[in-house]
DNA sequence: TGATATATATAAGAATATGATATATAATTA
DNA sequence: TAATTATATATCATATTCTTATATATATCA
């Protein structure tokens, strides 16, 4: 696996969040926002979103209802609940937080190796 | 799991590499400069070190040798590769390029939120 | 002598991601 | 009209990474 595959890895959850806190959305348009808000970098794939979206609403950090609309496929429609804008929050300053110590390292051997 | 391990993965060999920048080093030495030099942050655990440093050999990313000084423990001294380098300015600007788009999208998803 | 720090290592299991596959409808194009 | 593409949800097998627990062994300090 790529490093980049692997990065990515546990930031599922807290980018279906942020498209959620917007409004209300199904399952496929989460997918398609999400690329087309990182210009094509989030490549989120079905097999990996479907699953996720279960396991959170299991975890309450969404609910969901059935829209039958005549004339269109039907779609289940995901909201964020309360307990999942808290997640999303704390995710956000636990990420933040992670980036900062992560460039601490690295950037304190990248000038410990230029004085050398 | 909570956010904040999910998070992590991915990041191991890319920490190990940056220790490895300044000079070589041993299993238990890169452990402890790691929680040091993000102070406390970083807990690295011998069962994720060990394991992890194999597998960056069979990639070439490090190289070791067997050190058995006199009066103390012997100990496996890691040194960083050429590849092991492209790898970790590789991994560097990855890391950078994931977390610009991962707050492009949650910074977006907060504004858009402000203005509902 | 016992406790702690140093030092390397593996096994079992849990969590997360990927590639492949399945099903089905609506809209578009040839 | 037929074929293709886009929409829409879902699961399975497999791979990868991380955690908890366990094992072994030496050096140092109280």
């Amino acid at each position: 696996m790529s490093e980049i595959q692997q990065v990515r890895k546990g930031s599922t959850s807290l980018l279906i969040l942020s498209v959620l806190l917007e409004g209300p959305s199904h399952g496929y348009a989460i997918m398609r926002k999400l690329e087309e808000r990182s210009n094509g970098y989030f490549k989120m794939t079905a097999a990996l979103l479907y699953p996720t979206l279960h396991q959170m609403e299991q975890e309450h950090l969404i609910e969901s209802v059935w829209e039958n609309a005549v004339g269109q496929r039907r779609k289940k429609i995901y909201t964020i609940t309360p307990k999942g804008k808290e997640h999303l929050t704390k995710g956000n300053t636990e990420w933040k937080r992670f980036f900062d110590q992560l460039f601490n390292v690295m950037d304190y051997s990248a000038e410990a190796k230029k004085v050398q």
